[in-house]
DNA sequence: ATCCCTGCAAACGCTTTGCACATGA
DNA sequence: TCATGTGCAAAGCGTTTGCAGGGAT
């Protein structure tokens, strides 16, 4: 099939510099990762990663798609779901719902741990991180026994001054 | 439409005296709410309420169509929904977003504000208050002079010991 | 040559919507 | 009366699933 051969060699998104390096990287940590699970490692879940991490925002699976149908490459939903799934086993990407609709996703290595403030008047978010929370965290875990594997916050704000 | 009748007298459930005495409390908070916002006082409102306030765990909206449903009381899921937003709006629910499913909620009034730390090998959620919460978002408000009108917080934890 | 992965479309589950009828004010 | 609320069923929408064919190993 034709369009696979074009895959094989896609490049979804022009990268900078600093992008270009931190590709090498990301793409060997798949690489490890589908071998140590025995999963294939398909151009598309290549070209899945590479797109996402051209983005430096966050985003959701319909913008992955068209981004991927603009180009000229069309790779199924079921698919991106698919790989959305073992990037997030890998640990290469973050899943978050932020308002009560669909799943919205951010790359997460080169990325450090950090909360998010939804600006409710504009379409931005803010990315903060905070000490206290893993303080909060901590105690807790000590005080219930009990071992936090994760936890999701999300502040929800306007701007103050008009 | 006899069904009304029976609504207007409806007991969904029987309440504690502690929830007898809230009873009254909240539904005087509805009826205000409703006659600030010139909206009607129909009984699947107070219906709805009333067995919102006599659940002591957070619930679903099937959970509580269901409950209608034993009850011989029906009540349509649309109801429910346009019930629980006129809820919402009074403040006397609140609704959370735990997993990536469906919406829960859970009373808000004489039930203080709280995070949540959802047992991930039980069914079981777990409530806390922790000051550094407030603190950071101060402190954020401040640094960026914005208005953190809510939050939501969970904590995805695991029993420890074994 | 396997059998996992992809693509497509249909199914799913929660939520929203449209419309006719009922009802609170 | 009459605008608003309710009930029912259909539509929406993000996500998942089933299956047939393709491709990684």
């Amino acid at each position: 099939m034709s369009k696979k051969h074009h895959l094989a060699k896609i490049e979804i998104a022009d990268l900078s510099e600093e992008q270009q390096q931190n590709w090498q990287q990301v793409r060997d940590l798949l690489t490890s990762h589908l071998e140590r699970k025995n999963q294939r490692k398909t151009p598309e879940r290549y070209a899945i990663l590479k797109a996402i991490y051209s983005l430096d925002e966050h985003f959701d699976i319909d913008h992955l798609y068209k981004l991927f149908k603009e180009k000229q490459f069309s790779v199924s939903k079921a698919t991106i779901y698919n790989t959305l799934e073992v990037l997030l086993d890998a640990g290469l990407v973050k899943k978050h719902q932020f308002g009560q609709v669909q799943a919205y996703y951010e790359k997460s290595f080169f990325n450090s741990n950090h909360d998010h403030i939804i600006m409710l008047d504009e379409e931005k978010i803010v990315e903060f991180c905070d000490p206290r929370i893993e303080a909060i965290k901590k105690d807790f875990e000590e005080a219930l026994d009990i071992e936090i594997e994760s936890h999701s916050l999300y502040f929800y704000a306007k701007k103050k001054s008009k």
